[in-house]
DNA sequence: CTTGACCGTCAAGTTACCTTTACAATACAC
DNA sequence: GTGTATTGTAAAGGTAACTTGACGGTCAAG
């Protein structure tokens, strides 16, 4: 199951790069750049920061592709 | 880092048993009692299917403590 | 034309998520 | 008391998420 995501849209609406993200939320810029480019999801935890640090909510980042799961 | 979460209380209030649950997610029901006993967090899109199932928003059954990301 | 900031790839390793199978405990119906 | 529905534990195995480190490309200063 992958989703679709805006991760660098919402990074780039509050000036952040792709290294200073990842230090902000703890991970790698690995991880950021895999997230970004659709490699793999991120982790649910790691989502809800990501959230809460551009002030939305989870699913104003992240996306269900309709085909995936019904 | 590990989320609490209320997941059995939304469970019970569409009157569903774990194995039906599981089901319905597409999930075994191991999966379910894992995450209901906090040993794991749900992956991000298992957690979205939830919130779409449940009707809300995944911040709504997923919690993060405060001490671990500040 | 070099330096620095930013974005990207690749590879190898660890840990977390999820599976399947098997088995145990409770509780309620009949 | 025997079924059966529900919740739980344990263990072994596969794949996805995340890490670190090394390296290449672009572009805008200076």
């Amino acid at each position: 199951m992958t989703l679709k995501n805006k991760l660098s849209e919402h990074r780039k609406e509050i000036g952040f790069s792709q290294d200073k993200l990842a230090e902000k939320l703890g991970v790698s810029r690995q991880t950021i750049i895999s997230i970004e480019k659709g490699r793999y999801n991120p982790s649910l935890p790691l989502a809800m920061i990501m959230a809460e640090l551009f002030e939305t909510k989870v699913e104003n980042i992240f996306f269900l592709e309709e085909k995936d799961y019904k």
